[in-house]
DNA sequence: GCCAACGTTGGC
DNA sequence: GCCAACGTTGGC
């Protein structure tokens, strides 16, 4: 089982709105970026554990934890001419993006924001907190996570 | 809203 | 295949 951390900016997608939806799960699209997505295609598998992150907001952090709920599956955005995540290079028999469904799990009490989570030694060499990352879907090590889980 | 960092595109 | 131009991310 894996640990991942995915981003969202909370006024277009918060976990408070993964909570709301039915069965409290969501599908995960819009990811537009190749790194990011091939360690959703490649690598995630259903069962594995990942942070959810708020960012371009008052307080960056990570708020809570989901579930990796389905295999990878074509992100079916991109198709859609009429979505902002339209890409027209995308194909039915070449997807080129894709999408996972996520099920909330666990909402923190408080936010673990970027600043403490930048100010944590054991986590200096998170990909998160290194300067200038933009990937918005990232791989976890298991002593990463819980050494954020440590600081609940 | 600014802007640094970074990814992607496309001309050559 | 290089690299300048452009677009996006995301903290501040």
């Amino acid at each position: 089982m894996a640990h991942w951390l995915m981003k969202s900016e909370p006024e277009a997608f918060s976990i408070d709105d993964l909570k709301a939806c039915p069965n409290s799960t969501d599908f995960w699209d819009g990811v537009r970026n190749y790194q990011a997505r091939n360690f959703m295609r490649d690598q995630m598998k259903p069962g594995d554990q990942v942070f959810f992150y708020h960012s371009n907001c008052k307080v960056p952090g990570i708020v809570g934890v989901m579930e990796v709920v389905s295999e990878p599956y074509a992100d079916i955005t991109a198709l859609d001419p009429d979505s902002k995540y339209y890409d027209p290079k995308a194909s039915k028999e070449n997807p080129r993006w894709f999408a996972v469904d996520l099920q909330f799990k666990e909402k923190f009490p408080d936010v673990i924001s970027l600043e403490s989570l930048k100010q944590n030694e054991a986590l200096s060499d998170l990909a998160l907190v290194r300067k200038g990352n933009r990937l918005s879907v990232m791989p976890v090590e298991t002593h990463h996570w819980d050494a954020v889980m440590g600081m609940l």
